[in-house]
Order: C-alpha cells, then structure tokens, then sequence
DNA sequence: GCAGAATCGTGACACTTTGTCACGAACTTG
DNA sequence: CAAGTTCGTGACAAAGTGTCACGATTCTGC
C-alpha cells in the first residue's frame, strides 16, 4: 500500500482527478468507471483495476460517488494538502496564470510572482504584488516553496531557473521554449503545446 | 514502415523533435543518444533502438546530426509540411498563444483567431484581426483548418467546441477547465496544468 | 417482491512494451 | 595506428496493458 506508485497508474489517476474535478463542477456527484473511460479513452475494466488496487471504492450497480473518489485519489496520490509555488514572469502568460482559478481548484496557491523588470515590480497582479528576482531566494524559503512555474522568454528562462533553484526548488514547469540545464534532483517538465500538437495530428492523418 | 506507430513509440518520438528544435537553436549541430537521454530521462538505448527502426540516420562514433534527424522525425510523424490552426478566445492566454513563436518553428501557422466579445472583433492580435465566432465555419473551411485551440474560460467552452466542431475542426486543444462533448471522430487534449503539478508532486514526494 | 439491467471487483491469460546487457562495426582524435 | 566514442542490434527478462469472463451487489420498473 505505501510503495511508490509506478508511473503509467499515477498518469492514469491524475487523468481520473481531472475527470473528476471537472464532474463534480458540472454538479455529477455519481459517476461509473463508464463514464470516465468515454473521457479518458482509458478502458474502463483498467479503470476499476486500477480503483480497486486501493481499496472498493465503488459500489456495484451504481458507480462510483464523485466528491469520494476525488478524495481518495487525492490520498493515494498524497496530494490532498495546500502547497504553495512560484511563478516567474509577468507577462501575458503569467496573467493569465494567474488569473486562472485552476490552480486554488486543487488546492495549489500561486504564493509569489516574480520579474526582472523594474517596470513589473511592485504592480499587482491578482492579490500578489510582483517581486524582484533578487527576492527569490529569501521568499521561497520563507513560504516553504518548491515548485516554480517559468513563465518567461527562453532567453530568460535558464537564469531564471538558476535562480529558483539556489532558492531551493526542485520541480520546475517550463513554459518557455528552451532546454534547461539542471542538477539531477531537480525535476524539470517542458511543455511544448507545438510539439504535443504535432503529436496529435499524427493519430489523426493516419 | 507504413504501419501506425504505437503511441508509445510517437510519444517519444515527439520528445526526441522537442529536443532536437531546441539543441539546433542553441547552434548544436551534432547529438549523440546519451545526450538526448540526458534531457528527456529516456534511456540511451531505447532512443538508439526507435530511431534504428527507422533508418540508419546516425553516424558511429559521432552520432547524429541535428537538423538531419530533425527532419527525418517529422517525416516518420507526417507532420512536415504547414499546418493551419485556429486559436479561439482573444484574452491573455490568446494573446500569449499568438505571440509565441513555438508554433511557427514547428511549421504551425495560426491563421485565424476568434471571439465572441464585440469590443475585441476586428482587433489586430499579431498578423491576425480578430473574427466573429459566426464566421467560424466559412473561415476554417476556406483556409483548410482541422485543429483548433481553446483559450476560452469554462463556460464558453462547449459552445466555442461546437463551432470548431460544425466548421470540421477534427482535434480541439483545450486549454479551458471544462470537459467536453463532442462526436467520436473529434479528439480532445485537455491541458490541466494543476493537475500535472499534482502528479509531479507525487512522485517528488514520495 | 421480483425480473432485468447496470455496474463493480477480480481472476486468468495473451500480448506488447520496456529495460538492460552485451558486443561488433564504424568513426574521430591525437 | 591506438584509444576512445557512439551507433546498430540481438537476446532475454521484467513489467505493463488489453480483454474476456463471471459472480456479487444495487437500482428501476412493474
């Protein structure tokens, strides 16, 4: 019960908490593994495998309750707390992040923004004032902080990540273009809608 | 070779071009396995076994050419030539989409950008002048477009699918926290950042 | 209350994919 | 020419996935 899980299950869970967090909003509270096969394109006889691996979550002829399953995926996933990151760049993509609610939906507060430009610093965005990246270090270990979302050009972006991780960040999500350099407990994941899009448009031409 | 690729293997693929379009930006003109391994986690024989089944396009002792392998990976992908997408939704998420170049590099033109607010029709964002929504369908047909991309909030979500959907959009990139519904020929990739945080979380936790 | 439909939980098994070691062949460098 | 790299590829074990089957449980309509 408390090994690690492997990486294809917890892909496939997050896929089931995204389904879930999004049913529950629509006002769903019951729903069968049916149902979230039709979403996720995951089999459902994987899906209740997968489920019941944790425990019976489910009761027969009826499904599974929504807002129950969502917790306990939260707890198999350990994920159910409130945790704090970072967000650098305050540009369009930062406003937009921020501006999004997805992120407070499960539970992860955009703690603090920063910016190089002095132009940035001090404005509010949202209900944080913008910092210098010359505060990152102190602001970061004050708010227990280890993740970092780069929302910067790829010029930028290398510095920056240097930056958050002398401040002690160990997962970082890249929304720029460029590769990064890191030491190996760091934990980088780039994102490349382009690439993703090429991706999907490949299943489709075939 | 003319057989589907397994998404396993398209999968990896797709990280070995995100790699490749960014070391050929930085000017790197050759690229071994293990380099390639280094920033995708991807072992260095596995990489070496998939491109192998393509073709010999290394050389021993050296190893492969960038721009080279570049172009032979988009060409395994089909996905060499230009692509028109469409982008709904002219907020800030828009705004970041259409002033990216991530798309262009990768052969992507987004050629037409909608919204339903009247104070943002005929905007200039970029190239691009804001359309109408109702136009959805004369425009995507015209300029041969089958992906479109949602940077709309939750709530406009659907109605902005069924568009894309009546004008014969096949693939929708949602960037929207919303579920959707759509016809079994349609695919969607919902992007929830939250949620890839959470599974990112998971395993540096554990 | 009962029949029938829906749905979960789970066993079994084949199939596919991945990880790993090993090693020869080809190339570069000094 | 010798030493060091790196690819291409065979072999095999380990892990993961898809699928069918089927009993158990619950709901719905009558």
């Amino acid at each position: 019960m408390n090994e690690r899980l492997t990486v294809g299950v917890a892909a496939r869970l997050s896929r089931y908490l995204q389904v879930l967090a999004q049913a529950k909003k629509m006002g769903k509270d019951r729903i069968s593994s049916q149902d979230i096969a039709e979403y996720t394109n995951i089999n459902a006889t994987q899906i209740r495998r997968d489920l019941s691996a944790f425990g019976k979550f489910g009761k027969r002829g009826v499904g599974y309750r929504t807002d129950a399953l969502l917790e306990e995926i939260r707890q198999i996933l350990r994920t159910q707390g409130q945790h704090n990151i970072a967000l650098v760049g305050a540009g369009r993509l930062g406003g937009a992040i921020t501006g999004s609610p997805i992120f407070a939906e499960h539970g992860i507060t955009i703690a603090a923004v920063f910016d190089n430009d002095p132009d940035k610093i001090g404005q509010r965005i949202g209900d944080l004032a913008v910092s210098s990246m010359d505060d990152v270090a102190a602001i970061c270990r004050d708010r227990n902080i280890i993740v970092g979302v780069l929302a910067v050009p790829a010029g930028s972006a290398q510095e920056a990540a240097d930056g958050l991780i002398d401040a002690g960040v160990k997962i970082i999500f890249n929304y720029s273009e460029a590769l990064l350099d890191v030491p190996p407990d760091v934990n980088v994941h780039t994102s490349n809608p382009a690439v993703d899009l090429l991706y999907a448009l490949y299943f489709h031409l075939t």
